[in-house]
DNA sequence: CCTGAAATCATTGGCGG
DNA sequence: CCGCCAATGATTTCAGG
């Protein structure tokens, strides 16, 4: 993890369809050693994969919010399995504090919204936020190289 | 959007550097259609970017956290502001209910998380939830496709 | 890690539905 | 308007050093 890997991941995470060779004249080496240091901090799982960023509300999907979701019973994995099923679910934490899950969800309407807080309410007592907006959108932090 | 354009987006969050000779065979058409609809789909906003997903445990910050912060002064821009300076915080959500802003962040010991706390506190009131894993990593909802 | 060649891919223009 | 085919230029990949 040198500088040169450093300025590679920062590029693959503001634009994971770079090119090889683009990403080459951008650090200063050739296509095939881009290429390879690549390869090899996929396998060593620096990057875990590339991920088109999909504009949830363009999809007929404008209301975001995060559920605090307070999990009662003991069958907590049973409660996560069921989460997953829930296809407005686009994201899920297990947290520490009485919480024990951090949900977040992306739904049509608010009726749909009222809908899946009942089918949540379920598994425990829930708190819901609305997504006003996103003042930080997911980004790295800085990377400290070795080199 | 139609049928094509539903399995372009999931593939593309799925692999964001997949070919497009492999995303054509992949959804039966050719490779000039299929970077055709790519591109209007990047113009139209629906896909917002391509993003590496990076571990951050192996970029040195093994604690991931959510803070919760209930911003207290009417200067809630300048607070943003100040946020998006702290280079510990990866993903900020400014939202309804007492909380005002969901904060993710991603430090490499308690000590630092301490600090990131004390200095998010002059802001307001914060509560804290360690994570401890990721059940549901980003996805995208189902599509309804027009077509 | 670099260079250079071979294979693969992206892109463009023209044609047909 | 939308997609296909064919050709050209660019990129990726693999070999040798």
């Amino acid at each position: 993890m040198d500088r040169f890997d450093k300025k590679i991941l920062a590029a693959l995470h503001e634009n994971a369809r770079i090119r090889f060779t683009e990403l080459a004249r951008h650090v200063n080496l050739s296509a095939p050693a881009v290429a390879d240091r690549v390869e090899k901090l996929e396998r060593a799982g620096v990057i875990r994969g590339y991920h088109a960023t999909i504009d949830l509300g363009k999809l007929g999907y404008p209301i975001q919010c995060l559920i605090e979701l307070t999990v009662k019973h003991l069958d907590y994995f049973s409660v996560v399995e069921q989460v997953r099923g829930m296809p407005e679910i686009v994201e899920c934490f297990s947290v520490t504090g009485t919480s024990g899950l951090t949900i977040k969800a992306a739904v049509d309407t608010m009726a749909t919204l009222q809908e899946l807080i009942a089918r949540l309410m379920q598994f425990g007592d829930t708190k819901t936020s609305i997504v006003i907006d996103v003042p930080v959108a997911p980004r790295i932090p800085e990377i400290h190289a070795e080199d």
